[in-house]
DNA sequence: TCAGTGACTGTTT
DNA sequence: AAAACAGCCACTG
C-alpha cells in the first residue's frame, strides 16, 4: 500500500510539460474524490519531496493559481507556468481547458 | 481530547 | 446566478 502522498507525487510528476491538472482530478484518480484538500496539503510539503514535484502545474478546477501564494517569491508559480507556454491572466489559466491534463487519461 | 484550519469540490438554498 | 453548507483527512495548538 502506497501512502496518499506518494500517489500524489507520482501523478503530479507525470504531468507533461506545458500541461496542468487539478486537485480534484488527482484526488479522484487516487481514490477519495473529495480529498482534494489532502492533495493540497501533500503538495504543500512537496517542496521537501524527492525528487521534487512540479506543484506549480497543479491548480484548482477553475484554473486559478490557488497555491501561488505558497511558492517562494510572489510570482514564481506564474513565471514557471508561463515558461512552459501556459498563459496566465489574473492568477488564472487562460487556456486551462486546452492545457488541462487528466491523470486518468495517462494511467 | 477538542476545536480550528487548509494549495478543494460538489450539492443545496 | 450567487452564496452558503457540507464532506473530505491530517496537522497544530
Amino acid at each position: 500500500m502506497v501512502s496518499f502522498a506518494e500517489k500524489v507525487y507520482e501523478v503530479v510528476r507525470k504531468i507533461p510539460k506545458g500541461k496542468v491538472s487539478s486537485y480534484g482530478a488527482i484526488a479522484r484518480c487516487i481514490g477519495s474524490g473529495r480529498s482534494s484538500r489532502m492533495v493540497g496539503w501533500v503538495l504543500n510539503h512537496s517542496g521537501m519531496a524527492e525528487p521534487p514535484v512540479p506543484a506549480h502545474r497543479v491548480v484548482n478546477r477553475n484554473g486559478l493559481l490557488s497555491g501561488k501564494h505558497h511558492f517562494p517569491g510572489e510570482n514564481l508559480m506564474q513565471s514557471l507556468l508561463e515558461n512552459e507556454g501556459i498563459k496566465i491572466n489574473d492568477n488564472q489559466e487562460q487556456d486551462f481547458d486546452k492545457v488541462f491534463w487528466d491523470p486518468m487519461q495517462n494511467l
